[in-house]
DNA sequence: ACGTAACGGTTGATTTTGTAACTATCAAGG
DNA sequence: CCTTGATAGTTACAAAATCAACCGTTACGT
């Protein structure tokens, strides 16, 4: 049917359709076993990973809306996982970081994502997954520097 | 910090953001230009390529839960972008396919997003581009067949 | 100093999405 | 036939996402 346009080949479609299966099985585990939303997870491994950071900086570089990251903080702070730590120059700011509670959570999550990519690197072989990762390499490098668009900066749309 | 799990390089997490970051720019063009929401792009775009087809049909192939494809059909007819046509065999289902008003928007989307991937593809190269394709090949296969889970069927979650 | 603008973060309202329950239909058995 | 179970699709309600306005603070020009 019309025109020579490949729907099935359209790489938005592929994308968010991949995103959706790979990370759908994941988000299932997790929320199974600790009972947190996507965004809570994300801003604990952004802390996990990172270590100390402002909410802003989580939104940054986890592309999620700030108000999200707000949200998401405050319930990692109820379960006691996250702490605030007030700037001394700008009152503005706060520093988070993980709790010792928070940070066994974290490493219990991410051996449970070890183990699931390790799950899916023998699926579908370290062949595919390598040129899978080298893609998206390039289409990271591509969209984030290259495009005419600026770039959003910290605290815009997200995704 | 803790461990050697990467974040930056986990799977579920880049494949998330990528998709975002490549489909959120095409929705914004034909948000503006027509109107509809990524779900109703999505029917439309199944119909308008594989012609005739069930609410069901549409899930199943484009990863939509089936509310979403209810309210976006919904939407579309509200447009007189499609009609549904009932089965004579099986008075449940109904297909569905464009009306010539609809085709239109079809053809001038489908360019839409033509010129949207040839934009893509000179932005990261050929080289990128092909490897990214083959690595969702890869992981397509692997996740719909090889899976030790029973893969969704028509009218399951989606993403 | 002072006014204006920008920033970090929070909150409430609106919209979208997913979950679950429902209607109507069909299929298979007994 | 009549029950049981599955299916296609819609709808009501709950959870989550986005949006817009807001507070307190800082930066800057004058």
């Amino acid at each position: 049917m019309g025109g020579d346009f490949d729907l099935e080949a359209f790489l938005p479609y592929r994308l968010n359709r991949a995103a959706e299966l790979v990370s759908l099985r994941f988000a299932v585990q997790y929320k199974a076993k600790y009972q947190i939303t996507r965004p809570e997870w994300r801003a604990l491994a952004a802390l996990g990973f990172h270590g100390r950071m402002t909410a802003t900086e989580i939104g940054a570089h986890s592309t999620m809306h700030k108000t999200k990251v707000s949200r998401a903080v405050k319930a990692l702070e109820a379960k006691r996982w996250l702490r605030r730590i007030e700037d001394s120059n700008d009152r503005r700011t706060e520093h988070l970081e993980l709790t010792v509670l928070g940070q066994r959570s974290y490493r219990e999550m991410a051996q449970m994502a070890q183990d699931y990519e390790r799950e899916l690197a023998l699926l579908f072989g370290e062949g595919g997954l390598n040129q899978l990762e080298r893609g998206l390499t390039a289409l990271e490098n591509a969209m984030l520097s290259g495009m005419g668009k600026r770039r959003p900066r910290a605290g815009t749309k997200q995704g």
